[in-house]
DNA sequence: TGACGTATCAGACAGCTTGTCTGATAATCA
DNA sequence: TGATTATCAGACAAGCTGTCTGATACGTCA
């Protein structure tokens, strides 16, 4: 089932790490990435965890080959932003602004941070 | 147990919208604002739920009387931390930097949010 | 005092999610 | 053909969540 809300849980991150890294690997690659070793259980372990993957639409499949390759569709800024818009939903009525407040007033940035930050919030006039 | 990790669920975070508004409310008086009407079953559930909420140190209780008095002891402000690092944590390596380079970038912003923001970078100097 | 309303407390319960694993079956190739 | 390597379907335990039941203690008032 198709469940785009429900968010990414830390093993499957994992295998998109892997992913990003490796486009187009296969099961056995994502496999041997992740545990040292490779074993038949952890093979199925992370075909569960691609099924819900693809599921949730983070993960493509090419079922051409004898193996399978997958590949991942979304970037890690995507999930960055899946994320605090549910955090916005959760507690803020789906507002990013006071995410965005919060965090100016209390994150540490370089000159060059502050710099590229500035030129966000102007690049961003309403 | 307590266990700050694990966030706060939709339901407990009902039952701190009413602590946040009403503090030293009752069980009875925190059921009657959530459920429209009472019920003894209702009034268990947010017993329940309010001892999940001492575990989490999102709550405290004043046991002297006859009926306890519950009071928060986050506030709204401090969950949006907790899960803003949670995030940070699980895709950023705990750097909360880049959470707000995401968030710059794409929330539109008042006149009056921007002159709040610039103050917020401009008095967080390294 | 005793009855009644109202608390708390302990714990059962089903439904869901998550990570793991087993067994059956199909494709590939020496 | 036989050995290897895939996929697929589904079982499984553990944990979390929301809900509810039953037992027991407290307080008040006739």
């Amino acid at each position: 089932m198709t469940d785009t809300r429900r968010d990414v849980t830390d093993s499957e991150l994992a295998v998109l790490d892997v992913l990003w890294e490796r486009p187009d690997a296969t099961i056995r690659e994502i496999t041997e990435a992740i545990y040292q070793s490779y074993s038949p259980s952890a093979h199925a372990t992370v075909q569960k965890l691609l099924e819900r993957l693809e599921g949730k639409r983070c993960v493509t499949r090419d079922r051409s080959g004898f193996a399978h390759r997958f590949r991942a569709v979304v970037a890690r800024a995507d999930l960055i932003g899946r994320e605090l818009e549910a955090v916005a939903d959760k507690l803020c009525e789906g507002s990013l602004t006071p995410l965005l407040l919060h965090l100016a007033g209390r994150t540490q940035l370089t000159p060059e941070e502050r710099r590229q930050l500035r030129k966000l919030i102007d690049g961003n006039r309403g």
